[in-house]
DNA sequence: TTTGTTTTGACTTTCTTTGACTTTGACTTT
DNA sequence: AAAGTCAAAGTCAAAGAAAGTCAAAACAAA
């Protein structure tokens, strides 16, 4: 559907350039084959404030639309990562996640190490390696939720 | 019987999709030679939440019906009423849970009792009533994740 | 017979797509 | 400056595409 189809595009865009976007409709609109209108729709029906969304805009000659996608409260956050663990994860991607963490802030370098060494594949080297994501998940989590607990 | 020749297939679909599943009510009426609302009133009568199935869906152009099959580990099924809990909860609400916890056999009548009894009111009494929401919700997620440790 | 379940179809509601028309703002020309 | 021009974005309503609802009719079971 055309609907979801832009949606994705500018939810794409938003995490390229960390949640801060600008775009011209008519533009799109073309890139797309569809009318400029279809991006206005869009844009009121998905994102929306209520979404956690705030849009501004800009009429004429060079004019854009400015989609900001509002930070999320820190425990939002972490209960977003929390939910994301599910009941495996493996090493790389555990790491991946304590990047994100990290780089927005939400946890220091120094616990982000602390939290990454729990989670190695070397502490659960006693675990078999069939059970470990999952033993990985639930640290994770743990961990997770020591750090929602400030 | 239709009907069941239409719940048979469905199910059919929802083993190769692994649970999870989006049919087109038009679409499906007219390949099996029945009426649209057919679909419905099968999917209305089998596929109810109490079979364990969630129903979503979308009208309009490209819309779908999304059946999922859930059959929830006693992780998700902890994890879904953790991220339930949001923020803020009141008594009368965390009883309400905690029955429908015990009552999936998720935790004893004791381990309830207990729970109630550590986000009462009462319990509580010392904290300002503003405030109270909240803190019980923090409490009550805790309960809920030493449930997950077990 | 009575009661419960299926089947059907008319009608409603919701969401999407489109296009005509309006408003706004930057730039250019008087 | 003031007015004009043009390139955006905004608005709105009509048309289209699904799904939802509901009640009556048909059927099955007790």
């Amino acid at each position: 559907m055309l609907t979801d189809s832009i949606a994705r595009m500018i939810e794409e865009m938003l995490n390229e350039t960390n949640g801060i976007l600008e775009l011209q409709r008519n533009e799109m609109a073309n890139r797309l084959g569809c009318v400029p209108s279809q991006i206005s729709y869009v844009i009121a029906s998905r994102f929306t404030p209520e979404r956690g969304y705030m849009i501004e805009s800009r009429r004429g000659g060079g004019g854009c639309i400015r989609i900001v996608r509002k930070q999320m409260s820190r425990d939002e956050y972490l209960m977003h990562f929390f939910c994301a663990i599910g009941d495996g994860i493996d090493e790389a991607e555990t790491v991946a996640y304590l990047k994100n963490l990290a780089g927005n802030g939400l946890i220091s370098d120094r616990e982000r190490n602390i939290a990454a060494a729990a989670t190695s594949n070397a502490a659960l080297a006693s675990i078999p390696p069939d059970r470990r994501n999952t033993v990985r998940a639930q640290i994770f989590k743990q961990i997770i939720l020591s750090f929602m607990a400030v």
